[in-house]
DNA sequence: GCCGTTTTCGGCCCGACTGTTTTCAGTCG
């Protein structure tokens, strides 16, 4: 009998072997439209419908960019998780040169030059040969150039094994559908920051009630199970491929409540609740909450504990000792916005720039998540790799997205923009031209790395034009990749109420720009937030749920965020139609 | 490597910024 075939892999993995390809083909210096095809291909296979790997050849030569070669590589790749090419290319780059290149400011020819000068072929051997002054030997490198290394290199660690908010939920998600589907009793939820909408975290915790001790035997034996930290009959910690730990606590159903309570934090929520007992003479821990001798007083339900403590349910975002309990015994809890509350979304895009659908596509999708508008915001024409409108193509697409508007019942489309805001502050397209639109979102796509003074002058700079309703993904941070720009945040705040500007919640899960302390701030004095999808195809059209959950983090409710409103209204919102 | 054709070759989104240069290469979006 011969050994069993490895299951087929899913398309996104076979996506990532492509992409992976094309990155050590570029390190190769192959030819760039060469490369181009792979990452093309890549993209292609992620957003099929179908499955890669229960396609023939001609099936996967049925979808555009995929051709003769391309078809036999993936389903190479389906089956056997990788293909010829890639392990010829292998025998000349190690796979650990790839890390490399995922470093801000290092791309294929430095990776390329550093391993072939200095034999340079790990993050760690990057760090050394930087620390010691060994890269501005090399011809074309010079001290700035190592000292950006550094900074990557730091930036990297200090984001090593943290998670992506929606990453990190869809890995939850799964892993509590398997477990429920072994011990369909029980009752498991996500705790810990997922449950608390953290932009990141750093381990998936997990709760189960009414489970016995086999539910640990469960999780340990699940498919992408790598290590297991710690496996008992109340506990068990695995870590799991893609560098996810997750945490399993088995309790009894009474202690439900407290247990729930104490595992989703946060930590200093936790002290301030515990102190709170504490001043009543009484003991809070993930067992109960008990009176001076020792009788417990709640532990069914979160709600109980609260109860008892004399405060109102706290919802988990809230939780992050940021005055939510003095709050909760006011009574002042703030009534938190809702995905449902959202009526429009006003920046997104089409293939008129850098977007994968159709104004019509977009609008079907739209209003069947049940909105009542949209803006269509494409890119300006300095955004050359988008495809950038120049004024005569956004007069173009307004008068288009305006007649197809007219032609819908009850929904609108807003011929709006996402305007760039270039390196002095001014805008990428002339002032009548913004002025004849619905809607200006305008954004910060280059020079990020100005000063403080200058970063903070440009965003201010365009505030200050009266075309400008929205400032999109005010610091242009990407989470676990890229800081946020040097911009000083109070002064823009301060600028956006006096101007009657709204600012950009972007819900883009790597995104979440502005974050929640920065929307609290703007709500407290006096800004409007839009929550936006910023969408480049359909299924994303979905990220507002993380927009959502930020916004909650950041107690706002449904009256701070302008797209909550009808349609007549958000637009009388809106700086250019305020008088 | 793909695609489409003026149908088997030639084109494929490119401009801004940075750091290294002294006229440009690499990276990013």
């Amino acid at each position: 009998m011969s050994a069993p075939l490895p299951a087929p892999l899913d398309n996104r993995a076979v996506a990532r072997v492509l992409q992976e390809i094309a990155d050590l083909l570029e390190l190769k210096g192959e030819n760039p439209f060469k490369v181009r095809a792979y990452r093309n291909g890549a993209d292609v296979v992620a957003h099929a419908a179908e499955a890669a790997a229960g396609l023939d050849d001609s099936g996967l030569r049925a979808w555009s960019g995929i051709g003769k070669d391309l078809a036999t590589r993936i389903r190479d790749i389906a089956a056997t998780g990788t293909c010829e090419i890639r392990q010829e290319l292998l025998k000349e780059f190690p796979e650990t040169l790839l890390e490399l290149l995922r470093l801000q400011g290092v791309g294929p020819k430095t990776v390329t030059l550093l391993y072939k000068e200095l034999h340079i072929k790990s993050l760690e051997d990057l760090s050394q040969a930087a620390k010691a002054g060994r890269i501005r030997g090399i011809k074309g490198m010079g001290a700035k150039k190592e000292e950006l290394i550094l900074k990557a290199i730091d930036e990297r660690q200090r984001h090593a094994g943290r998670h992506l908010l929606a990453k990190a939920t869809e890995v939850a998600d799964a892993l509590v559908a398997y477990l429920a589907t072994h011990a369909p009793e029980a009752t498991i939820v996500t705790v810990g920051s997922v449950r608390r909408g953290a932009e990141t975290s750093g381990d998936l915790d997990l709760l189960a009630t009414g489970a016995d001790a086999t539910l640990a035997d469960t999780l340990v034996a699940y498919p992408t199970v790598e290590r297991v930290l710690g496996h008992g009959p109340t506990k068990a910690s695995v870590l799991l491929r893609g560098g996810y730990q997750a945490d399993l606590r088995i309790v009894l159903p009474e202690q439900r409540g407290a247990a729930l309570q104490y595992f989703t934090g946060s930590k200093a929520h936790n002290i301030a609740l515990r102190d709170r007992a504490l001043e009543r003479g009484w003991k809070l821990n993930e067992y109960g909450l008990f009176d001076a001798k020792d009788q417990v007083m709640a532990g069914a339900t979160e709600d109980g504990i609260y109860d008892a403590l004399g405060l109102a349910w706290i919802p988990p975002e809230l939780r992050e000792h940021r005055g939510e309990i003095n709050a909760a015994a006011a009574g002042t809890l703030p009534d938190l916005i809702t995905q449902a509350d959202l009526k429009g979304d006003v920046h997104m895009h089409t293939t008129e720039s850098d977007g994968r659908e159709s104004l019509v596509t977009m609008v079907a999708a739209a209003q069947a998540r049940g909105l009542q508008y949209i803006a269509i915001t494409d890119h300006t024409q300095s955004l050359a790799m988008t495809n950038g409108l120049d004024e005569a193509r956004t007069y173009a697409v307004a008068e288009r997205i305006r007649a197809y508007s007219a032609t819908l019942k009850g929904f609108t489309v807003l011929a709006g923009i996402e305007c760039d805001i270039l390196a002095d502050g001014r805008l990428d397209l002339d002032n009548d031209c913004l002025g004849a639109l619905d809607l200006v979102v305008a954004s910060v796509h280059s020079a990020m790395q100005q000063d403080e003074a200058e970063m903070t002058a440009r965003v201010i700079k365009a505030i200050e034009h009266p075309s400008v309703d929205i400032i999109g993904h005010l610091t242009g941070r990407l989470l676990l990749r890229r800081d946020p720009s040097r911009v000083n945040i109070e002064k823009v705040i301060d600028a956006a109420a006096a101007n009657g500007v709204a600012l950009e919640i972007n819900s883009q899960p790597y995104r979440l720009d502005i974050a929640d302390s920065h929307a609290r701030l703007a709500r407290d004095r006096g800004v409007k937030i839009a929550i936006n999808s910023d969408a480049h195809e359909v299924d994303a059209l979905g990220f507002t749920r993380w927009g959502v959950l930020t916004a909650r983090r950041a107690w706002l409710g449904k009256d701070d965020v302008i797209n909550t409103l009808p349609l007549a209204q958000f637009r009388e919102a809106l700086r250019r139609n305020r008088a």
